[in-house]
This record gives C-alpha cells, sequence and structure tokens, in this order.
DNA sequence: AATTAGCACTCGGCACTAATGAGTGCTAAA
DNA sequence: TTTAGCACTCATTAGTGCCGAGTGCTAATT
C-alpha cells in the first residue's frame, strides 16, 4: 500500500495523462495534485514511483507516463468511478432501438452504441447458452426441388439456409418433415443434435430417408450455426485517430480482423468475481495489443446464457468514466433479453 | 486520338507507375516502352502529354505520375484486359461458398473474396426487384405474449422480427394469423405493401383488429427491412496501407463509414452501356474520393432483380487486373442466384 | 522536319548543426 | 523532511548546404 501522498500524486499523473496524453512534470501537478508542496517534493515522491515501476520517462527530460502497472494500481486501487448523468444515460440507450427481437441485432446495437459514446472500438458477443433447445423448425418451399429451412432457438436465435431436395417437394413431404421436426426436435437441446444423431434418425425413417436427408442435415447446419456465438466488432476505425497507435494502427486493425484471437480475449473473461473486467496492455496476453486495453463486461439472460461486450482501446482511456457506462449497458441488455427470452426458456423445459 | 508513339508512352507510364507507385522518368520508359528512341524524344513527348493533361510531374525535378485523365485515357483506348489465369479464379470463386442460400451473406461473401482478392475495400448490394413479391408469412410463438414473425420474399430475402401481442396468443390467433396472412399477403409485390395497406386491412377485420393489428404492423415493418436494398462494405482497414491516403486514411474511412453516401455511388451505377463501370478520382463526384477509384459491376438474377458489387482503392490501381477478376465475379453471383431463385420468380406470378 | 547530345537548372530529400526549453536529479540550506 | 537553486539532458525545431534525379532548352546531326 503507497503512502497516501504518493498515491495522490500517482493519482493526479494517471488522470492528468488520460486527459491530455501529454507526460506530466512536477510543476504541472504541482497545482493540480492539490497537495501543498513544492515541486522539489513532488520530484522525490515521482522518483520514488518511477523506482517502484508505476510510472515512466519517455525520455530524460521528459515529464512522467504511467506504466501499465500505474494503470493497474490506479485502477484497482485508487479511481473512483464516475456517476453517470442523465444525459450520457439516454445517449446510451438511444443507441440500441430494440425494435426487432433478434438479440444478435441487439448485440450489434449495443455495439454501435458503446462506439458512438467512447469513440473506440467495440466487441460484443451474442449469446451463448449450453441449455439453450429447439424452439421451432420451419420448412419453405421455395421452388420445386430447393426449401428455406428456418431455425428458432429458445434464447431468440434465428437462423436460415436453403437446402436443395433431390425430389420434389410435395405437401406429404412439407406434413412428413413437420412431423419428423415436432417428434424429433422441439425442445431438443442444441449440444443433442450432431451427426450421429442425425444419422441415426435418417436409418429409423426408411423409405422416407432418401427424400429426408438433405433436409435434416440442414438443419444439423443450422443448429451448428446457432450454438456458435457470433462475434461482433465496430468502430475499429476510430483506432485510427489515437496517436499511440499512430504509424502501425493497421497492425492492429489487421489483428483485430482475425476472428480466432477475438473469441480467446471475450471468453477469456471470467475469472473475477465482479462481472466487469478491464484488461491492461499486456494482461490482454497478445503482443498486438500491447498497447491497449479492454474493459469487457458480461451479461445474463437469466441464469444460462450469458454473451459479452466491452471497449478495446489505448491503454490512455478514461477508465472511470468508461466503466460505469459499459456496466451500465451491460444491466440494459440483461433485462431486454431476459424480458423477451427468459420466461419461456424455463416454461419450455419440461419439453426435453 | 493520341499518336501511335505517345499512346505507348503514356500506357507504359501509367502501367509503370501502377506497379512501382513511383514517378517515371524519360530514361526509364525508354528501356520499358520498348520504342528505339532516345530519352530526348521521349522527354519531348512528355512535355505535349503533359500540356494535354494526361500526366503530372509532383515536382519539377521529378518524372511523370498519370493524371485522372491520364489513367481515364488509359482505361478507355490503351489497356487490354488481362486474361485470367486458373489459379486466379480458383482464387475468386472458393471465397464464396455458397452454402447458405441467403442471397445477403453470398454478397457479403463475394465481397469478402474481392476484398481477399484484391487487397482494397469492397462493396456490394443486396438485389433489389421491384417486382418482388412475398413468398411466405411465419408466426412463431416464442412466449406467451411474443411472436416471431418470419418474411420470405421471391428473391430469398429472409426478415425477422419479434413481436409482442395484447393478447396471448391461442391457437386460434395463430389460425387466424395464417388465414389473413394467406388471403392479403402471399404473392403481393412487396410494394403494394404499406401503411395505408396495413390500416385498410385491420379495419376489415372487425373484433380480431385488435389482436392482430400489432402483427401486421410488423408485417410491414419486416416488408419494409426486405425492399430496402442493403450495402454490406468490407476490407476498409487494406485501404491504410497505401501511402497515397497516408495521413488521412481516417477520413476516408470515416466517409464510408456513412451509409448514404455508399448508396448513391452504387446506385448511380447505370447510364453505361456495358455493365460494369469505372469511376477514377472525381469522378465520383465525392471531394473525399479525389483520389480514389471504383470498378462497380452490376450483377442480375434473371429479368428484374440487380445488385451490384466492386472496388473502391486508390486510383493507382491495376484496372487491367481488376476489371476482368470483377467481371468474373460478378458472372458467378449471377449464376448463383439465378438458378436458385429465378425458376419461381416467374413461376409464381400468378398468384397477385 | 525529326531526332539527339549536351548542359544548365530546379527542387525534394538527407545530413548536419545550433538554439530552445521543459523537465529532471542532486546538493546544500532551511 | 522539505525546499530552493543549479547543472544537466535531450526531444524538437529551424536553418544550412549538398546531392542527384530529372527536366527543358539549345544547337548539332540525320
Amino acid at each position: 500500500m503507497l503512502p497516501q501522498r504518493r498515491q495522490k500524486i500517482l493519482a493526479a499523473i494517471v488522470e492528468q495523462y488520460i486527459e491530455t496524453g501529454e507526460p506530466v512534470g512536477s510543476k504541472a501537478l504541482q497545482s493540480i495534485a492539490g497537495l501543498d508542496v513544492s515541486s522539489a517534493t513532488i520530484r522525490n515522491e515521482m522518483a520514488e514511483l518511477t523506482a517502484q515501476g508505476f510510472i515512466t520517462q519517455p525520455h530524460t527530460s521528459a515529464g512522467r507516463v504511467p506504466t501499465q502497472a500505474g494503470y493497474r494500481y490506479y485502477v484497482d486501487n485508487l479511481m473512483k468511478p464516475a456517476e453517470l448523468e442523465e444525459n450520457e444515460r439516454r445517449r446510451i440507450e438511444s443507441g440500441l432501438d430494440y425494435r426487432s427481437g433478434d438479440p444478435e441485432q441487439l448485440l450489434q446495437a449495443a455495439g454501435e452504441a458503446l462506439v458512438d459514446f467512447t469513440n473506440f472500438a467495440a466487441i460484443s458477443t451474442t449469446p451463448s447458452d449450453e441449455h439453450a433447445f429447439i424452439k421451432n423448425i420451419e420448412m419453405v418451399p421455395v421452388s420445386p426441388k430447393m426449401a428455406m429451412i428456418v431455425l428458432l432457438t429458445s434464447t431468440g436465435i434465428l437462423k436460415s439456409k436453403a437446402c436443395r431436395t433431390d425430389v420434389p417437394i410435395t405437401a406429404d413431404l412439407q406434413d412428413a418433415f413437420s412431423d419428423i421436426v415436432r417428434k424429433n426436435f422441439f425442445g431438443t437441446p442444441l449440444s443433442d443434435v450432431n451427426t450421429v444423431m442425425i444419422q441415426t434418425l435418417v436409418a429409423s425413417l426408411g423409405a422416407k430417408a432418401l427424400s429426408m436427408s438433405p433436409l435434416l442435415v440442414t438443419i444439423s447446419d443450422l443448429v451448428e450455426a446457432a450454438s456458435v456465438s457470433e462475434i461482433n466488432l465496430s468502430g475499429q476505425s476510430n483506432l485510427l485517430g489515437y496517436k499511440e497507435y499512430n504509424d502501425n494502427a493497421g497492425q492492429l486493425l489487421d489483428f483485430l480482423h482475425r476472428e480466432e484471437p477475438l473469441g480467446m480475449l471475450v471468453s477469456a473473461t471470467g475469472d473475477s468475481d465482479s462481472d466487469i473486467e478491464i484488461r491492461i496492455g499486456s494482461e490482454n496476453r497478445y503482443k498486438e495489443l500491447e498497447n491497449s486495453s479492454m474493459i469487457i463486461s458480461k451479461y445474463k439472460i437469466g441464469d444460462n446464457a450469458t454473451g459479452a461486450i466491452g471497449i478495446i482501446g489505448p491503454t490512455r482511456m478514461n477508465y472511470s468514466k468508461l466503466v460505469p457506462s459499459i456496466k451500465y449497458l451491460t444491466d440494459i441488455i440483461s433485462k431486454f433479453l431476459s424480458d423477451v427470452y427468459e420466461e419461456e426458456s424455463s416454461s419450455g423445459e419440461e419439453d426435453s
């Protein structure tokens, strides 16, 4: 635990640097930190802080800049989350007009809202729920030998895919299909649908197997697509503006463009007790992000389904403002989605 | 019409500059252009070309660079489109695995394919068809007072939206709904569905009006969403790498991020006789694009539905390679989509 | 009349230097 | 323990001179 005065100085350095982006010197601190000591005393303290690794100087004759450890200490011990103002709340809310019931769209919109509000890049995932089950499957003929299969899950995910059948689609075929679907798929957990299950089912169909097979395979594809939680990234171009990325912003954007690491980033959330997580610089484990921070928050639908939403930006970001903003957004999302999908997520359990 | 030799020189300048990005001087041209004349002669010709506005020099002691007019002349008169090699064709095709029958996804994938292939940004629109009609509407209950409405159009566009009803959803309600839908919407052109039509319909329902109204309004929303042709932009971050955008690439990305002008850009396609259009620099009418070129190509589904796909990049792009590539991609898209949706787009007309 | 060799000229880019000033660490006094 | 004072460091900026690629022009050549 740092002595009181040194804490004050560190906090002042971090906050000042976050605001201006310039290294902050002893003179400037004198007036900011509200300490009645001379710049020389502050310099001594700064020397200590430097020795402890909380701040550095970009070059000998410059002011100090927080190190990663400095930010970490600030976030953990010094920062007091700002209270959101009414108009800020409204600004966040206004971004997400929840017209369509589609969770994927809501999360997308939430991402955009964060982008607008924070001027950083936003990342979000659609809900994933290991207990999600199949709510409905419809078959819609679009041409003599072609049908659209539509899948709806208990978490509100809607997926569709065209499917070419080997035989013409008749009313009989449609009836048979909806029969099979009703018996074998309604209420089935997504995780239970796999290649083996489909093959067993096809085998049991006898004469109908030939005509049904492509349709059932399509269902399997759809379930797979619905199981994977999608990751949305938006507002990347905002990052260009920050001078900390200066010339090699392209490198960061390229990194963010790849899907895999993003998944890791988001899914890593969870070890912390609180549901908001701040990762500073190399805490992100990827060296492309060593100058970036993430603030990621989990949302919940009922007790099972979860997803995450957050931002990515330069380490120099206004943590004390952003944390409550993201927390607030997460609350809204949780509420929205729970309102729509929670009720029946439990009422349908009897079915499996 | 420029004299033969001057044409050769202009072509050589354009091609060399496209390749290297450096201003090209008289000496370099001597060896490239395959002309047996001295550099002095070439200089004279270059002076002429400069006077005619086809090339400029960035500064007095530099080589020449094509002007916009120079590119235009090259594209119109000198360029011979490169023959695509087999592996290039494969590279383009491999990008778009046409698994889902969704045109929106196909166009998205096609955009990505172009991004990978060209290293520029790609832009694409989903098909729009003034003769498109409603193929199917389904209602899927998701909770006691909540249903998902799914709309499928004759062009394969699938839209869905959650809808909260004022009264509990009963089997009766569902039957009534599907009855109304069958009678009033199946086969109806999208353009016929509007607020007036919905209101008239609601008015005619009598007792059922109250329970049906929100559902029908949702249909109207969906039709609207399906009518608007969506614009996809991808690969923006590729543009960062090009030195012609150097410091203000962010400005271009911001511009591309706004939707409205993009729509204008794509929809402006059409006056030309061929179905591929090249717009160089300020021919794009937006000053944010004065250093950019677009190559846009229209695809067709049958005779009615059309959309466009193309690329945006710096004016210094390899036109002779890109034009056939994009043409090829367009052909594939047209074929794919026509295969799936053309047949029934005509077979269903009897219904309205 | 067209082409070419030769030459003076232009100007961006690079390397080098000097001046500036913000900010530090250290020492000695309070 | 705090503070005033001072020498020192070093990024930044402006100024200077040189180099060389490439030009335009002129006069000679074909």
